[in-house]
DNA sequence: TTGTAGGCGTTATCAG
DNA sequence: CTGATAACGCCTACAA
């Protein structure tokens, strides 16, 4: 691979003004800038990252840590952050930490002899990112924290609007007439399941519909925790008439749990899902979920790291991006003997109805 | 962050020193040794990857090429890689081509910047890798492909064994009675959509079935393809008794198209996909799938890449790992007016029984 | 406006 | 076995 100094020689001039023609960092006159164009086109020249990197204190590369790639929910951030970071020169450098905060510590101490630019963070549990994230901001590098936060952390964010999405579709259900609604929460230190968990009391609370205790089951946010939680659910007395899942897979851990006890979904119980991956709508029955935008979580979160890149100062940002409700036919009214027997929301159940899947059975 | 020349003098010896107990590339004096060891610890310091890179023409990052991390198959490859690579000290470098040829170009020469160890490479549609890939083995970085090759790959390669899951499905179609199977392929200038079809066709061969041309559709990986090429499969007279998709995504779309014209899997059309996606066991009916190794195909990759890296200098390898049959309910016997109607393997039908799903009707 | 020189943190070479 | 010293390729004062 050619270097600067050959391109000076191809092109008759000095280094420092190939340097400065790559950089726009002084003008160069005409005559010579062509040549220099040309000698670079020539040998294909690129210059070295990583010459580049440590001469500047600080590369084009951007930290990319989360929990897993292969959560099905992890990805759409991950291509957002590569989408924009790629458009503007950066790479991503990807991090699983497999929701271990001493393996994140690892990664994020050994990131930093790259001198990235910053680091997009999905948290682990447990993060304890705080100290050295300000480690990496007192060397100039920019940390953004995305989907969920660690215990007090005060820098910039990117979060999905959980508190609300989980109102949504909680006050969803009950406007369908449900009254036993039960709750089936990811693992209540992260702070999304906090949220989420909040949205759906709120909503409950703002129907004055109690919360039996036992209503409310804490699972880690994957299948095997859904199932279990919903077997224990489904054989209370009485029964809950809904389900909210604190995540897609614990929704299909639910609806595992139905088939398994001879129930029908929504006949019996309706589910509801958060994330909308992108399987929700395609399963039997289809899974009414609450969309969240993983795509602009990530293109959003380098989209800030790169505004502080170019020298945005400015206070922490939090940035909290719309979640949209998905009807599907996993959710629908209660059956008759159910329905109406508290105090439901006039009209809602037939308003909701609208968007309620069609009769037709499928299979 | 400390450097090296710190550390030197913290301990009272020289830079050299230092280096040498870093990278025992000479033995070093207990006494020194143990003092550079401490003034290691105590400041904390880790040596630049940046510097040492330039140093040593070669740094600890592996570029990691894929069409899309959001393609719900290729998580796991990266998964795999990523682990290999994080054991053994090296990091990932992610760049999604979105199967652009072009895109991929790009990313293969701005790679190259950072003088990465290696690349694990998912070849893009039509991929012209080679030229690139020797310019890279020239500058001693080693170049893996995985999935699928570019024509006329001669490098090491890492691919599932398509042409046997094809094949092991097909005949298990053929056993359970069916003559008339119709495929979906992917596009078949891809190598391992190319496999999938010579497994199919050996199959069918294998059991003297003809194989109408009409029958044999070309798709493009998703569930869209999927559905409108099953759409005119299954209006086709005589109707295809199991259609065996290219992937999982393409036997989705047949699904939802049998869903559409009123009719059911697998009563009145068995399905088979191939990759085994997480989904794939979730969906109603839980679909027949060839499951393909994704984790231990990126494992793979970065073992050999890393092998290449320490100095393996022996010929190309084509390592082929193994698929794997999973039989759920998607696929069942043809109807009784159709089964039989043919030349089947005595007995087949009915030993494949044993692994074909109960019959309790689930929903 | 252009050229020169020093140094970023390492490693490798070569004397001692 | 240890310690100087010269690159690696680039950027940026500063000098011309």
């Amino acid at each position: 691979m050619a270097n600067m100094k050959e391109i000076a020689r191809m092109a008759g001039v000095s280094l420092g003004t190939v340097s400065h023609v790559l950089n726009r960092s002084a003008p160069v006159r005409e005559p010579l800038r062509r040549r220099v164009e040309e000698a670079v086109q020539a040998a294909g020249y690129q210059p070295s990252a990583l010459a580049r990197g440590l001469r500047r204190d600080k590369t084009n590369m951007i930290g990319m840590v989360i929990p897993d790639v292969t959560n099905p929910f992890f990805p759409a951030v991950v291509r957002g952050a590569e989408d924009t970071a790629f458009a503007n020169g950066y790479r991503l450098v990807l991090c699983n930490t497999d929701n271990d905060h001493s393996k994140e510590l690892v990664h994020l101490n050994e990131l930093r002899t790259y001198l990235p630019s910053g680091l997009i963070v999905i948290p682990s549990d447990f993060s304890d990112l705080t100290r050295q994230a300000e480690s990496y901001q007192r060397s100039g590098a920019a940390v953004v924290c995305v989907d969920r936060l660690p215990r007090r952390w005060h820098g910039d964010s990117v979060t999905a609007a959980n508190e609300q999405g989980a109102h949504a579709a909680t006050r969803y259900l009950i406007q369908l007439g449900h009254r036993r609604i039960a709750a089936i929460t990811g693992p209540l230190h992260l702070t999304n399941s906090e949220q989420r968990l909040r949205g759906f009391r709120r909503a409950m609370a703002e129907a004055d519909l109690p919360i039996a205790p036992e209503y409310l089951q804490e699972s880690s946010f994957d299948l095997a925790g859904g199932r279990s939680r919903a077997l224990l659910l489904l054989r209370m007395l009485p029964r809950p008439t809904a389900i909210f899942g604190g995540n897609d897979m614990i929704a299909m851990g639910v609806l595992q749990a139905i088939r398994e006890l001879g129930l029908r979904c929504p006949e019996d119980v309706s589910v509801m899902g958060f994330d909308d991956l992108d399987f929700a709508a395609l399963i039997n029955p289809p899974l009414a979920s609450v969309l969240q935008p993983g795509y602009q979580l990530g293109a959003t979160a380098a989209r800030i790291l790169l505004d502080r890149v170019h020298g945005d100062g400015g206070p922490a940002r939090h940035i909290v991006l719309p979640t949209e409700l998905r009807i599907r036919e996993s959710v629908a009214p209660p059956r008759a003997s159910e329905a109406g027997a508290g105090k439901t929301r006039a009209g809602g159940a037939r308003a909701a109805g609208r968007t309620t899947p069609r009769s037709r059975k499928k299979q």
